[in-house]
Formats: C-alpha cells, structure tokens, sequence
DNA sequence: TCATCGTATCATCAAACAATGATACGATGA
DNA sequence: TCATCGTATCATTGTTTGATGATACGATGA
C-alpha cells in the first residue's frame, strides 16, 4: 500500500456525497436517528427512491441501521460524515459562486443540435 | 438564505471528487504546480480528458491555472481541498472495507437480462 | 391466522456523464 | 510568416445511475 492509493473507494466514498437526495437525507439524520417514514416526509422523496438512497449510504459506511420494531432507524454512522459536510459548507462559502457558476458536463447534451441551424466548425469558446 | 440549504452546490462540490481520474489529478497536484503534458504522463489519462476533467476541477473552485509560456501549470485552488482528502482517507481507513462490498447501483444493468432465462418474479434478497 | 403497516427489492427508463477522436486555437521559435 | 508544440473545445458514444411504479417481505396487532 501506499504507492497505489484506492482512488477507486475514494471515489464511491465521494460519490455517495454527490447526490442532492442523499444529501438531503444526511443532513436530516444529522439531529438524530429516524425512521424511513420519516425521512420520507422530511425529504419529499419516494419511498422507494428513499430505501435505495438509504441502502447505498448504508452499504457505504455513511449511516447505519437499527430496527425497532416495525420500523428502521437509521443515524449517521461516523463522526467525521459531519466532519466532512462541515468542511463542505466551508468551502462553498468561498467557491461557492463560482461552483454556481460551473456548467461543465452539463446541459450541453441535445440542446445544441436542436437550436443551431448551420453545423458551425468548433467554434471555440475565448480562453478565460 | 440559512432555511434551504444549497444541496445543489453541495453536491456539485462533492461530484468533483467522485471520479477517479480527477481524484488521480488532485493527488498528483498535491506535490505542486504541473503543467498539463506532465498531468497526462502522470495520470496515463488521453490530453483531452484530462482538459475536461481539468476544467471541471477549474471552473468548480478546486484547482486554479496560471499560464507561463506555452505551458499552463494548474495547483490546488484551496487549502481545504487537502483537508477533504484526507479526512476521506482517514474515513476510508475504517469503513473501507464496507465500501469495497458496496455494489449498489453498480453492475446490476443488463447482466441480468442475459443470464436469467426465465422472467423471475421479484425475487428478493434475504433482508440483511 | 389474517389484515395492515413499514420497509426493501426489482425492472425499466431517461438523463447525466466520462471517454474518445478529431480538430481548433494560442504561444513560441525558426 | 510559418511550422510546431501545448492545450482547449467539439461531437459522439457507451456506460452509469437516479427516479418511478409495482411488488415482495417482515413485524405487529386484531
């Protein structure tokens, strides 16, 4: 180890951050355990849609699962998620605009194709 | 402004981290300033990619570029950028392991369709 | 045992996105 | 001015993935 860092499990640790709905939902279970019902109600989201956010967080280390009865309660299952989303609001108070601003990889699908006529030859974009 | 919180951004912020190639291009930047040719060597990534993927990183907030010559050396953009990998490194230390087994969402298109003849009904995983 | 509630799983689909290959652009030196 | 180098942009493609709707399952209480 080492040498070859696991930027695969990096990834997928970030990617499970990446997500509006899931952030939503940690951010929920960030005052204390809830059950999926609740976490329903809190978050608008489906209840299926929520279920399979809950599992990729759970399956991924980020909260953990405790049944009740009928229903399942779930918490944040390390101190440092918060860590993590705190150092994220941080960050954004200062590149926060200019996040805002970032249209990479976004939207530029289809859009073009229907809206200009002539196939125009790479128009580039002025640098900065 | 304080109600709602910007989930949109923040999950932006985090996609940023959520891909290998880019995490392999902050890693690199770690030691310092490189150049773009010399990011491409290091990573084995093609130059255009690694342009996009540089203009993500830039146009989020999480790298920056300065032009000398031909040449355009790009560097962390922000302290903080440091602290969130290796507070992911810590995390990764401890829930690893689970990330390693977390499949979800992953793989499970069209395997299926191939394999299984028969239209299984729901067949379901046993709970845990 | 049965009806019901709370939750999880599945199949499918549409949108997002990373990668590629080709090409355009700007800066430098001959 | 021209050839070349280093970098950025574009169009396209195949994969990834979040959302939905239907359904299955487990726990509880009647």
């Amino acid at each position: 180890m080492g040498s070859k860092k696991t930027y695969h499990l990096q990834a997928k640790l970030f990617r499970g951050f990446s997500d509006e709905s899931r952030l939503v939902i940690l951010e929920a279970l960030r005052q204390g355990p809830l059950a999926v019902g609740r976490i329903v109600e809190i978050t608008g989201l489906s209840q299926s849609n929520t279920s399979n956010h809950l599992r990729c967080l759970s399956e991924c280390g980020l909260v953990s699962a405790e049944q009740r009865g009928r229903f399942v309660y779930y918490h944040l299952g390390d101190a440092r998620i918060e860590a993590m989303l705190r150092l994220a609001d941080e960050l954004l108070a200062d590149v926060g605009r200019r996040i805002y601003e970032c249209t990479n990889y976004r939207g530029a699908t289809g859009a073009n194709a229907a809206t200009s006529g002539p196939p125009k030859q790479h128009q580039r974009r002025r640098r900065q």
